[in-house]
Formats: C-alpha cells, sequence, structure tokens
RNA sequence: GGUCUGGUAGCUCAGCUGGAUAGAGCAACAGCCUUCUAAGCUGUGGGUCCUGGGUUCGAAUCCCAGCCGGAUCACCA
C-alpha cells in the first residue's frame, strides 16, 4: 500500500473517531506538499468543516494530531490554514526504499491469463508513400499505448491496418510503367517505399500538367477536365482490373507492394516499434458488406430507392450514414466494420483502441455507434485514440507543396546531430559505442520530444529546438541514467536493499526522491487509464530533475558516513532503474554510457 | 451554419477528478567545473491562465454565453 492511501485511510478513521463522520477514503484529497512548506503530503482540510464543526485551522491540528498519536508512518503535522502538512517518518520512507528496490518489476504489473484482451491499432500506413513526421507521432504514440498497457496488466495486441489498395497505389503503378518501368529499389539505389513514393509523385506532376493542358484546350473547369483525363481513367481502369483479379496487375501491385513493405520495415525497426498482427486492407475491404446486409436484414440499416443502405443515427443525435453505394460496392466505414469483424474472428478481443488522428473523430464515433448495433461487446466503449496535427514552424505540412519531414531523413538528422553534438564526449569510446549512443541519444530526442505533449493538442515540431538537447528533453533522461550508472560502477558494488539500514539519516531530497519513484505504480496506473504516453514523459522528467539537484548537492563516493553512503547509492540505483523503465514505456532506450 | 476540440510567460509546453503565492524548458541576464559526467546546478527578470458572467469557504480547473484558432460534416480513404 502506498503512502499516500495509508494517509488517507488514517484521516478517515481520524474523522471517525473524533467526529463520528463517515467519510470514504478514497474521497480524502492526498498530495504532495509544496516545497514553500514543511512536510511531505497535505491533506485539505476544508471539506471536513461540517463534520468538525470547528475552524479550519483548529480542525487541522486536531486531525494531525491523532494522526501523530495512531498513525506510526507520521512523524508530525503542521497545520497552515486549511491544509494539514504531514511529515512521514524517516523510518517509513527508508522501509520504503528497500521494498522498491528488493522488487525488480516495482511500477510493472504482468497481465495474467483473466487480464483483460486489448487490441492497439496503429501506423495504418497507405503503401503509396514513405512515411512521415505525422506517421511517427502516430506510430510513436501507439507504440507506447501499447507498452503502458501492458506494464498496467494488460494483455496487448499491436496491430496494423495496412492500406494496400485503391486508386492511390494504382496512380504509382501506373507513373512506375509509364515512366518508370524495370527500375527497382536494388537498381535505383532507393528504399522501395522513397522509391514507390517518388512515382506517386511523378502521377501527381503529370497529371496536374494535363489538366492544365484540357483546361486550356477545352476551355473547361478543373472538374470537367478531371473528368476527361485520361491519365485518371487509366488509373481507374487499373483499379477496376485489379479488383477484377487481372494477373498482370495484381502481379505488378504485388512486387511494388514488397518493396514498399521492405521499406516499411526498415522504418519500423529505427522507430522500434512492431506489431503483433497485420492486416491489409485487400483482404479486409469485402468483409464488412454481409454484416450491413445482415443488419439490413435486421432492420437496423435501410435501403434508398436507389439501392444504397444507410444507418440512420440521428436517434444518436448523428446524422445518416452511407455503408453500401447504391452499385453495391463498400465505404470506408464499411470497411472498418469488416476490419472488426476478422479482427473479433481472430481474438476475443475486450477493447479496442484505434491509434488514429484527429481528423477522423467523427468517423470513429459512428463506427463505434455502428459497431455496437451490429453486436459487437467493445463497439460502444472503443477507444478512439486521438491526436493533433503536427506542424512545422513554416506551417503545415503540405506533401504537394513539399513541406513533409519524411521519417526516414529525420531519423537520420537526428541521429547526426545527436553524433556531432557529442563528439567530444565520446572520445573515449570506440567507433561502435559512439554510433550506438548517438543512435539512442538522436532517437530519444526524437521520441520524447513528441510524446511530451498532450496527444489531442496540435503540437509544433521545430526541428532546430527538437535536436537541442539541453533542458526538458530525452537526452536528459539519458544523461541522468548514464551518470548513475557511472557512478554504480565506480563505486564497484551493487547496492543491496538492506543497505536502506534502520537508523540512517536520510534528508529531504532523499525523502522527495522515494517519494516520487514511489509514484511509479500510480503513474503507471493513471497514464494506462487515461491513454496519456505524455504522463510518464512528464514524470520521468520531474523524477531525472529531482536527482539532479540531489546529485549536485550531496556526495555519494565521497560521502564517509558508510551507512549514508550506501543509502544513496541504493537510492541511486533505484532513481536509474525506475527512469529506464519507465523510459522504456515511451520507447526510449538508456546508454549506459555517454 | 451544426458537431468536436484547443486558447496558460516572448516561444514550446505542464498543471485541469476545484485547494496554499499558477510551474518547467527555451530565449535574456548573473553566478557555479583542482572534488562522484557542467548535455548539469543555483539565482534574476518575465502572467488579464482569451473575455464576461455564474456555482462556493476557495476557480487556470466546474457551468453558461461570447471571441479567436484547428478539425470535421463525400456514393474519398
Amino acid at each position: 500500500m502506498n503512502i499516500e492511501n495509508i494517509i488517507s485511510n488514517a484521516v478517515s478513521r481520524a474523522l471517525k473517531q473524533l467526529y463520528g463522520a463517515d467519510v470514504d477514503a478514497g474521497s480524502i484529497a492526498v498530495s504532495a506538499t509544496k516545497k514553500e512548506f514543511e512536510g511531505n503530503l497535505t491533506v485539505v482540510v476544508f471539506p471536513f468543516l461540517k463534520a468538525s464543526r470547528k475552524a479550519p485551522e483548529a480542525t487541522a491540528c486536531e486531525i494531525g494530531e491523532w494522526l501523530v498519536a495512531n498513525e506510526p508512518a507520521v512523524a508530525a503535522t503542521n497545520a497552515v490554514k486549511g491544509f494539514l502538512n504531514i511529515t512521514i517518518a524517516p523510518a517509513f520512507w527508508l522501509d520504503t526504499l528497500a521494498a522498491i528496490a528488493a522488487d525488480p518489476h516495482f511500477g510493472v504489473t504482468a497481465p495474467t491469463e483473466d487480464s483483460p484482451l486489448v487490441m492497439v491499432e496503429y501506423s495504418s500506413p497507405n503503401t503509396n508513400k514513405p512515411l512521415h513526421l505525422g506517421h511517427v507521432r502516430n506510430n510513436l504514440l501507439g507504440y507506447s499505448l501499447a507498452r503502458i498497457l501492458e506494464a498496467n496488466g494488460n494483455r496487448v495486441i499491436k496491430t496494423n491496418i495496412v492500406n494496400d489498395r485503391g486508386i492511390h497505389i494504382c496512380k504509382s503503378m501506373l507513373a512506375w510503367q509509364k515512366w518508370g518501368e524495370g527500375v527497382t529499389p536494388e537498381s535505383a539505389g532507393k528504399k522501395g517505399d522513397h522509391l514507390i513514393g517518388d512515382f506517386y509523385v511523378a502521377f501527381d506532376k503529370h497529371y496536374k500538367e494535363e489538366l492544365k493542358q484540357i483546361m486550356e484546350r477545352d476551355g473547361v473547369d478543373e472538374e470537367e477536365a478531371a473528368r476527361r483525363s485520361p491519365l485518371m481513367a487509366e488509373a481507374r481502369e487499373m483499379l477496376r482490373k485489379w479488383e477484377a483479379g487481372d494477373p498482370a496487375v495484381r502481379e505488378l501491385w504485388k512486387m511494388m507492394n514488397s518493396w514498399v513493405y521492405a521499406g516499411f520495415d526498415e522504418t519500423y525497426r529505427r522507430l522500434g516499434v512492431g506489431f503483433d498482427k497485420i492486416y491489409y486492407e485487400s483482404d479486409t475491404y469485402l468483409e464488412g458488406k454481409e454484416l450491413v446486409l445482415k443488419g439490413l436484414e435486421d432492420g437496423k440499416m435501410y435501403r434508398k430507392e436507389d439501392g444504397s443502405v444507410w444507418a440512420d443515427l440521428t436517434p444518436d443525435g448523428l446524422d445518416h450514414k452511407l455503408l453500401l453505394r447504391s452499385d453495391g460496392t463498400s465505404v470506408y466505414m464499411t470497411q472498418d466494420i469488416g476490419t472488426a469483424k476478422l479482427r473479433y474472428r481472430d481474438y476475443p478481443i475486450d477493447k479496442m483502441i484505434y491509434v488514429v488522428g484527429n481528423e477522423q473523430n467523427y468517423h470513429f464515433k459512428v463506427l463505434s455507434l455502428l459497431l455496437d448495433r451490429l453486436g459487437f461487446k467493445w463497439g460502444k466503449d472503443l477507444v478512439h485514440f486521438s491526436y493533433g496535427m503536427v506542424e512545422l514552424p513554416e506551417g503545415k505540412m503540405k506533401s504537394r507543396e513539399g513541406t513533409v519531414v519524411d521519417a526516414d531523413d529525420l531519423m537520420d538528422t537526428m541521429v547526426r546531430d545527436a553524433s556531432e553534438a557529442s563528439a567530444d564526449r565520446f572520445a573515449d569510446m570506440g567507433a561502435d559505442e559512439a554510433a550506438e549512443v548517438s543512435r539512442m541519444i538522436g532517437m530519444g530526442a526524437l521520441k520524447y520530444f513528441l510524446l511530451k505533449v498532450d496527444p489531442r493538442k496540435n503540437m509544433l515540431f521545430n526541428p532546430r529546438e527538437s535536436i537541442d538537447f539541453n533542458g526538458n528533453t530525452g537526452p536528459f533522461l539519458q544523461y541522468t541514467y548514464a551518470r548513475i550508472r557511472s557512478l554504480l560502477r565506480k563505486a564497484g558494488v551493487e547496492p543491496q536493499a538492506a543497505d536502506a539500514a534502520p537508523g540512517v539519516e536520510i534528508g529531504e531530497k532523499e525523502t522527495a526522491i522515494i517519494q516520487r519513484v514511489a509514484d511509479m505504480p500510480a503513474v503507471v496506473a493513471e497514464a494506462a487509464a487515461t491513454y496519456s504516453p505524455a504522463l510518464i514523459a512528464n514524470y520521468c522528467y520531474d523524477l531525472a530533475k529531482l536527482y539532479n539537484q540531489f546529485y549536485h548537492d550531496c556526495p555519494i563516493l565521497r560521502e564517509e558516513n558508510g551507512k549514508l553512503r550506501a543509502m544513496r547509492l541504493l537510492l541511486s540505483a533505484v532513481v536509474a532503474r525506475t527512469l529506464r523503465d519507465s523510459a522504456s514505456l515511451l520507447g526510449i532506450e538508456m546508454p549506459e554510457r555517454m
């Protein structure tokens, strides 16, 4: 049981004995004491005034006296207005430190067979272009979220739905046939996803030119020109052939997609993300139709006179939603229903989380209602983990204007900058280790930068700032870790839980750190409940900052009191481990040296 | 226009289940490396928490209205 609970329980008992009031311990607010006041924890007594029928300060004093007399963990209290500040007994902090040190999995709850089965969908790329900065945010959020849920005792399946079919793929294929037949990633010396992306851009360029010519030649507007475009007609014809299973088209499609997947795999590997199960839209896009037709039969949908099928969502405050076109083909929503069906067939999931940008908020609101209507037990409370766009200082990312930040280029830049900024520090390392540490730092900087901000907000990605390794950054966490590891190496002993010996003098800084470390399970639980990697990031930063302050003021290796030195080493080791474990929930790796 | 979402220091962001004098980082300025890693630490300056009402012992936080920004409202995905 953590200290907050001990205190709130004790206060609850105090209220019962002193005033005969029944106050649920869970409703008593216990928070960290502000640093300008004395104490570790603070209880706000204003809510108890009705029961005590006394002034705030008098009530706080009475409860404080009761706590000192009856709760061993409480060493002293002081009351300021309606705030009861509580100083926890040093022995309690030492016990806490020892207990944390003795538990190798502190802060992490392992899932069991009965744990909820949660599926997290993230990444979900199109196969016509390489991943960009927006995908990076998506991937890091999705992966981190999965880690956090796992650390909080859920069974998690990470999944990816690859959008591998459609008109956009055909554009790339057509462009390859027209302007690059025979070119392969090997012959071009390019990652497959980048190569395909180039052809997609080439299509767009030619298409734009063609539109302009048609508009001038025929004197029509853009919309009409698009209808007359031979290029677009060819692309559509290719899509038709693909859907009909034309062997040549399917063969080309397979080959080009395989190039793209090889490229994606490399990007995923560098990002440090992965999946347990990948779905391909080409396998799932027909699946939803059946469910929709079944729903139609059961009267959950309706058919218009042109043959199209709709869902009436007006009872839920939304609109009517198209599910099958008049020609019987499915739309995006229907495909997502189909994907849900396959997933549920494959796994008996209890909860589904979709990591998808906030431009699709409406889509997922509708999907939730429809899945619920169609009988998926997790439909009603599926989670759309919605995140905002990443903007650049120059404005929005627009692929057409070439202001997209490519994921691979970005990672290259981060690692290169880390390497350059660290060249002097790494002088005593071998080339391999220096490269590996640079990689961890560059990636750590990127991951922390993108994960520390509230996901649902649009964020500003400032390339210059992100490679500044000062301040509230990933490298700061890594630096703190590496420094502690170095300290422990120099100490030459592995600290033991028993080093938190009774009677050791323990200062304010140490207790503040133990208090923060002890928070980790609660922080993980809250991050899991609120789907918030940012919470973990801020926790890591807090802890690292506390430790750095401690480090500068309190000698460790030079401490002459053996017990005190051992305790501080133990504390350092515990901080290092907590930093490593919590940062790993963000996918951030910790170097032993830097 | 409807719906959703955001507005906190010059900039980037925390804090939001109501609690004490609203916090970090960057940028600026001033200190601290013969001592465990200075990618650090300490200090100074910097605020109409968008505005106006309401709820109450107490509001950045909750409610209502308004202003500003973003997203969305396709037989696209």
